[in-house]
This record gives C-alpha cells, structure tokens and sequence, in this order.
RNA sequence: GCGGGUGUAGCUCAGUUGGUUAGAGCGCCAGUUUGUGGCACUGGAGGCCGUGGGUUCAAACCCCAUCACUCGCCCCA
C-alpha cells in the first residue's frame, strides 16, 4: 500500500476543526492589534535559508528539505517564514515603509525525528513587526503573543526573557567567552567543543551538565552590553513590568537562528516533554543586510500549531444543524429546494442521502445533527414541515418559517 | 543523526512453554410489523497477526532485516 511520509500526518475534522478554530482565534487577536496577514511561497531558494539562519545552526546544517529543480538551482521547502517575509519585503521594494504588521499561519517543514509536538510538516503561525526599530514593538509583539496564548486557553506558561545585544555587544562578549571556553575545553562535551569553533553562544544552552557547570562562572553577555543595547532592553523590561507581564529574566537564553539579537523570547509549558517552547521569537535587526538589503529593525515570533493544540483550552463552537428527510423519491427535490431555503437563512442543512426516515435520522443522529426536518407526503400537501429536536425528542409540525424561528431560539 | 518501546479486526487490546478453523469490548451493517434516531435484544460482515527473509514437522509467538508509530537525546515551534 502507498503511506504517507514520515512526519506528515494526514488531517482529519475531528483536528482540523480546532485547528480552524485556533487560527481563527489569532487571526482575530493580530487584527485588534492592526496586523494584516501576508502569505509567503512554501518553496524558496536554498540561499535564503543559508545566508539567513545560518549555515552553522542546526536547521540548515541538518533539518532542511533541500532539492533542485529542473534548471539546477537549489531549492529548499520553508523551514521558518520570518527569513521568506524579509526576502518579499526586499524584493517588493518595501524596506522604506516603517512598522508594517503582518501576521502568517501555515506549513514548514524540518527532516528531523518527529516526537511529541514535533512534525516534519507541521505548522506555524506568527507575526512580523517590520521596519520598527522602537522597543515599544518589542514590547506589543509580547503583549501580542500574550493576548494570542489567553485567548486561545493556555494558562499554565512562563515567559523568559533574554537580551543579545547588538554587534558590538557580541563581538566582546564571544571574545572573553572563548576565551573562558578554551580554558575549559578538555572539560566541554563533545558537541560544545564542536560549538566553540563555530558557535560558541549556543554553550550557554546546552543540556550537558558538565557544561552547565562550567557556564555557571562563564563571562555572561548582560556584562558586555553597550551602554546603547542596554538602554534599548531596559526600556522592554521596564514597559513589560509596568504593564504587570509577568517574565523570568534568562540569561543562558540563546536561540537556534542566527539572525536574532536584542530582545530574545521563549512562552514554555511544562505540558509537552522535551518541546516546552510553544512560542518564541524575538528581534532580528541584522536579518535584512544578510539578505542583502538594506538594514530593517524588525521583531518578530512563531508558534508551533501542533503545539498549541495539546495545550489549548478552547471551547467548542456549538452552531445549528438540520438535516432534511425525504420520505420517498418524489419527495428528493423538494427536499433540495427546502435546505437550500434553510441554508439562505444561514443554518446549516444537508438531505439525507436515503430516502427512508429510519435510516435518516440515524444518518442524523451519527452526524450529530440538531434538527432532523421530516418531508412526507403529508407534509408536502399542507406545505409543512415535521421536525424534531434530536437532543429531546420533541417533534412539531409547523410552516418553515415557523420552523426556522424555532430553531433559532 | 543516536537510543528505548510498540506493531494482532475500523478503534482499544487479549492470545498459555511454538501445536487444529486467531478472540473480546467498542464501532460498523441488518433485523426486533405502523412515516421515527439515540437505549436494549438478536444476528451478520470484517484479520496475509506491519512487510520480507530465516529456524522448525509446525510460527501471531523464536532469530535477522526492513518499514511505520511512539517516547527520549540532539535541536527546535
């Protein structure tokens, strides 16, 4: 038999309802904050993904989808969207507009080894403050996400925070950071010792509890923060605290893409194993001259779709339903003019596909349908309908206007 | 990429130290007289025991491989 490839689950509406339903819901929370959703290709260059994420971090080096396509060129499906967005606002000659507000939801892919919240196609929404270079955007990204993660009925989360400065920031910080590291080399696990060459940040977060150990007394980047950086994340952590969000300041928080500095941010649920991160994101001012334009302040963050369904909370969407029964062949078109009739009126209806009442209103009752509406012959005469509420078992007859108003109620 | 666990009916799972026609519950289909669902009762359909190889007189059961799912590691949303 052909299967489905590993990692890409087939969806069904017991799923895709909720999912619906939480897109739904952050469509709506980005529109009250004035963002406008932007819809990006699943398919780009390779060298998009390369000059962006980083050729060293994980999701490039390792977890990409890559091929070529007829002409030769390097291609890749999307493993993130915000390296995309910035590639399309370059492209569309859009860098001079400051704050603009886009929103996105749908598939990335990543070859990895799916486990619990973790798909090789899976989906993510997010959001891009673009060309906003106040910490004020920071700030109404969190609150943004924060909004998002109420609305949709996650209670049990922490915020951590972190900041990584800005170049000058870093190109100190790495310094006295190797520096400390290759005192301590012999010591580092062996993948750190592989970061130090290449990505000697990314020690802070790693799992080993020997490097963990040796991070405890390792230089911290909040000590080789320009007077400039500083301010900027002071301003973030100020407004967040007069606004009573409530965050764990993190300094060992890094992020596994390289194009972000400044303020960095992670939402975490202690409900979904080894992936507690269900939302994270934070500022990427350097992303846009990677991509070879011009510089474009821009913060940003993505949540995992997969994610938030096992931690959401939502509440179901009870709308009315009724299903019209013929009671013979004959009876099968007035049948369709009657849901058409009821549909106009913006109640779901749909004919039963057999025309006897005992296979209908099972037909109904498996389907969870409100309202069966019985059309005899009888009724056809009198230009009534027998309906009866499935939930109680009641039954009337009554003209369809009467009906409907019923319904309603 | 690395490690652990699991693959038997549509679903959840039994299946004895290897031994005849592989079971249950739920679900599905049909029936239990009137133009009527849910509940109950009765009956029925449905399995290459994940796939391929091997050991054996004999394999769902033992061995090897492979695929899938799952939980961890790495990493990430």
């Amino acid at each position: 038999m052909v299967t489905s490839l590993r990692g890409m689950p087939d969806i069904y509406p017991e799923e895709t309802q909720q999912r619906d339903q939480l897109t739904k819901i952050f469509t709506n929370t980005a529109f009250l904050h004035g963002f406008h959703r932007i819809e990006t290709p699943i398919l780009e260059s390779l060298d998009v993904f390369v000059r962006s994420v980083g050729e060293t971090s994980d999701i490039v080096s390792k977890e990409m989808y890559t091929l070529k396509d007829k002409g030769e060129r390097d291609l890749c499906l999307r493993p993130e969207n915000t390296a995309g967005i910035i590639r399309s606002i370059l492209n569309n000659k859009k860098s001079h507009i400051e704050n603009q507000k886009y929103f996105y939801y749908g598939p990335m892919f990543r070859y990895e080894r799916p486990q619990k919240g973790r798909l090789r196609q899976f989906s993510q929404l997010g959001i891009e403050y673009i060309n906003a270079k106040s910490p004020t955007a920071d700030v109404e990204s969190i609150i943004l996400a924060n909004d998002f993660i109420k609305n949709i009925g996650i209670t049990d989360y922490t915020l951590e925070l972190n900041t990584l400065g800005d170049e000058e920031t870093r190109k100190n910080h790495k310094k006295a950071l190797v520096e400390y590291l290759s005192k301590h080399q012999q010591n580092l696990s062996k993948e750190s010792q592989d970061r130090l060459q290449k990505n000697p940040l990314r020690i802070l977060d790693s799992k080993d509890e020997k490097d963990i150990e040796i991070c405890q007394s390792a230089p911290l980047l909040v000590d080789f923060l320009s007077k400039s950086a500083q301010d900027f994340f002071d301003r973030v952590v100020n407004l967040l605290n007069e606004l009573n969000i409530y965050f764990n300041l993190n300094p060992y928080l890094v992020r596994g893409l390289d194009y972000y500095s400044h303020t960095i941010f992670e939402f975490k649920s202690g409900d979904l194993g080894s992936q507690s991160t269900f939302l994270a994101g934070g500022r990427y001012d350097k992303l846009s001259q990677l991509l070879g334009g011009r510089v474009l302040p821009s913060v940003g963050w993505a949540a995992g779709l997969e994610r938030l369904m096992l931690i959401s909370n939502l509440k179901k969407e009870d709308q009315i339903t009724t299903l019209v029964i013929p009671g013979d062949e004959s009876l099968v078109s007035p049948s369709l003019s009657l849901v058409d009739k009821i549909r106009s009126r913006g109640i779901t209806s749909e004919v039963s596909p057999s025309t006897s009442f005992k296979s209908g209103l099972k037909y109904a009752n498996k389907n969870q349908v409100n309202f069966a509406v019985l059309l005899g012959a009888k009724e056809q005469e009198t230009n009534t309908v027998t309906w009866k509420n499935l939930l109680t078992g009641s039954q009337h007859t009554n003209t369809l206007e009467e009906f409907i108003k019923e319904i309603k109620k």
